[in-house]
DNA sequence: GGCGGAATCACCCGTTCGGGGGATGGTTCG
DNA sequence: CGAACCATCCCCCGAACGGGTGATTCCGCC
């Protein structure tokens, strides 16, 4: 959200930015020396490249359901430390307790209350349901 | 891809169309009458306008990885038998083996059948894996 | 009419999960 | 300092999972 407001200035100095670049050319002197056809052409093409341009930074893709930022909205309310964060990313990657022991170098008893711990916070009693419930909140992709 | 020519011939009409409307206006009587700033300002937001839209409408969304259709082909080319589908559904939901036997009332072990074959054709070893993959292809949500 | 694929179910066996409980260090904060 | 929190590890135990093998039924197809 926060983004979206720099998003909607940054365009709106890029046209005006433009509008002034149109003035410098001081087309009333080209309008005159060559065709108003051509020169109104110009404006009209420039415009609609910008406009294309515009349209489709500021209002393209996005609508997906959870964009995925890694959400520390949502980590944070449901109170998810660090460490339980980076648990759950590798359990959403479908490793075993075991093997996201290795990974963090610690004994798959660690991983296990970590483990069990995401459960209480994500409301879940399998690690499929976490994964479900954890990309429904855009924690993990 | 077919509805993308469709799209692009679409607007490439509109475009003309908007020139067409110009030329209509005699912009020229009324550059001479008016102030040409003013034309020029009109025309610009005119073509400004227009290429948002088009911007919007041509590119806006699409990309997402996998816009989720099913993916027929991917069940196809797998040798996923319609039963096994709905297994897998089932399974990328969260569910337990007992609790798929109990949706599709049949017994536990013809389910670990199933999901046995699907870990095979989605060459997975765990649920989770099979979840991920199945996903990437598109074949669930 | 047999052959193969599908769906169904069963049994065995080892591994992994998940739920208890408890314990130890280290930080941070009041 | 003590309480709270985090991270780490341990043990027990029942449930779920996954692999392997085999059997039956049904259906379509050559």
């Amino acid at each position: 959200m926060a983004q979206n407001w720099k998003r909607v200035i940054l365009y709106g100095v890029l046209l005006g930015a433009g509008t002034l670049a149109l003035e410098w050319l001081d087309y009333a002197r080209i309008a005159r020396s060559h065709s108003l056809n051509i020169f109104v052409f110009l404006v009209a093409a420039a415009f609609l490249a910008l406009g294309v341009f515009v349209g489709v930074r500021a209002f393209g893709r996005r609508v997906e359901p959870a964009p995925f930022d890694g959400n520390p909205e949502a980590v944070a309310s449901l109170g998810i430390t660090p460490r339980e964060l980076t648990v759950l990313q590798r359990l959403a990657a479908g490793r075993t307790n075991k093997e996201i022991a290795q990974d963090l170098d610690v004994a798959p008893d660690t991983v296990k209350t970590h483990v069990s711990r995401l459960f209480e916070k994500l409301d879940a009693r399998r690690r499929t349901e976490a994964i479900n419930k954890a990309r429904g909140l855009g924690i993990v992709p």
